[in-house]
DNA sequence: AGTCGTTACGATGCCCGTAAGGATA
DNA sequence: TATCCTTACGGGCATCGTAACGACT
């Protein structure tokens, strides 16, 4: 058995058991896949990939087993060349993280500044995506973190860090009606056209959460996947918007009028996953303190350790987050 | 980077940094392995063990960082080939369980017979030794399974599942002033000249706490790793034994009288134990529910998924297990 | 002086890439 | 017919084993 018949084996499945397509994208010659996984078959003395005939059309259920740990031994093998650059140059590498709109926009622009002031020679890639997108890429190993408030418990694989709590604003144009309130109920803000998040984006099930629980059926009149849409239509007076409180900028949306919704919706977690079993260089830790300066290396290691994400969840309870 | 340059570090490592020795074990030449070594080293450009000329003297932290991981590596990649064997031998492989006496002599016999008739070509090895010996196999991965009472819980890399609880019983030559009384005080006991387990056998550190507890010094004259050694001596008459109700044999042992001792000690728990990311084959399983019958495959699965051992001491404290 | 790791060298064997063949959709 | 995997073949290279060298205890 070779790591490279692991590469192959792992690579084949993600490029839907195409291995001229795989062979491409390792810059290698599609015979020489075909033979190794071949071989791998062999040595293992079981079929791997399914076949009709010379194409291959599904993964056997031993096979699912295999390439499962095949992927956890290349993180592995990915991990021993971390520490060796850790060791070699500790300031240099590579640091991709995928996240969405609201925090690549509102939340992490002054990390990423000081991150690459301070770490010039690691280079930084910023993937922007759906929550899905996202958890699936740090899921992949593709990024290194992904940061964002929904749908990172769908992977078992992912370890994942509470970073701060933060709700919603309303947002209306200045002499609307509910301008004047100061305390605007759940049942005023059902009588309005309402602009805020499509489904599965930025917290947006605390906000139909807090309809339902009220008996209350929002007029949702657009979703967009992000606050700057958002505050686009609130501006054409298509409706007041509902958005995370981080979102409204007191300068640039001087314009618009936001008022506070703490006391309307639960507060919502923002958190920062890795995949287990990745050795976290140390940029990567300063990285996930600066984001989120509660988690020192120290509690992340901790944190690790616990292995759990349900132990992890408690452990953070005793913690106070901030929120914004 | 290779499979066998990871397998050279730790093995060289496991032969105490000789690389001759290490060459022997692999059945390989000497020079082989020290090239290889050294390319791994270039490769990642660091040292993973420090030389003094040309003897290697120690492992860089750099090195112990890396070699965990190997081991870790190699580990799944065993788990590889115990899914292929899976597949094409089910019922056919190796099994090594670590042990300590009186599980092996008391627990285990009628196990391993049933084991041994259902798969017959399963070839079953026992390692009997001291609960630190055990621990420290199974955690190298020299053995599957670990049983044992003590000393699992010293490393992290070992999942323990409790398997059952039991507590001692007190044994005296017919005619002892005590065989009269039903219910032995702790007082009385250290009134006697006591036999029983050495230290870190056999849950012997309940015996002190108990006595600890009650302000009392026991006179212990004899200890031993065994329960039939301390049973010879009771016979001898040096003094009175205190040991694992199990290893009492009504009819072996009517030439001596148990009292039941619950009432004075703490019960022990009894755990299997098993090395972190390995493979479990389905006569493993079966194993190991034979030995401790609430240890269902789900029930197995369940636990390790759970990943931390306070989750899997939790999980099994709402599950009742059988005392003896 | 003995043990031990490194270097040198030659041969085997493995892996890769090109080219041709055969099966499926 | 076009796509795709398999087989066949040849070149290059890495690995392994033997032998000689040098260094530490």
């Amino acid at each position: 058995m070779k790591l490279q018949q692991l590469r192959y084996i792992v690579e084949v499945l993600n490029n839907k058991l195409n291995v001229s397509a795989t062979a491409e994208a390792l810059y290698t010659s599609q015979p020489g896949i075909s033979k190794q996984v071949r071989m791998l078959e062999d040595e293992l003395g079981i079929q791997i990939f399914g076949r009709s005939g010379k194409h291959l059309t599904h993964v056997t259920p031993a096979g699912e087993e295999v390439i499962h740990i095949a992927r956890d031994i290349l993180t592995r093998v990915e991990g021993i060349k971390s520490v060796a650059a850790e060791h070699t140059q500790p300031n240099q590498g590579h640091l991709n993280i995928a996240t969405t709109h609201t925090q690549a926009r509102y939340a992490l622009p002054h990390v990423i500044r000081g991150f690459m002031e301070k770490y010039p020679n690691v280079s930084l890639h910023m993937h922007q995506g759906s929550p899905e997108q996202i958890s699936a890429f740090a899921a992949s190993g593709k990024a290194d973190f992904a940061i964002a408030t929904e749908a990172l418990h769908l992977y078992q694989d992912l370890i994942m860090l509470p970073c701060y709590h933060w709700n919603r604003s309303i947002l209306v144009p200045p002499g609307h009606p509910l301008a004047q309130h100061t305390k605007v109920t759940i049942e005023q803000l059902a009588e309005y056209p309402l602009v805020t998040y499509v489904h599965g984006f930025t917290g947006r099930s605390r906000l139909d959460q807090a309809f339902n629980q009220a008996g209350l059926q929002p007029k949702i009149v657009f979703t967009a996947t992000d606050a700057d849409v958002i505050k686009t239509y609130v501006r054409m007076g298509l409706g007041i918007g509902v958005i995370a409180t981080m979102a409204y900028e007191e300068q640039k949306d001087s314009d618009l009028v936001a008022l506070p919704a703490d006391h309307l919706f639960k507060p919502s977690t923002t958190k920062i996953g890795f995949r287990r079993g990745v050795f976290l260089r140390s940029y990567m830790y300063d990285f996930m303190e600066r984001f989120a300066p509660h988690l020192e290396r120290r509690v992340v290691d901790e944190a690790v350790a616990l292995r759990s994400n349900d132990a992890i969840e408690n452990y953070f309870q005793s913690l106070a987050l901030p929120t914004y």
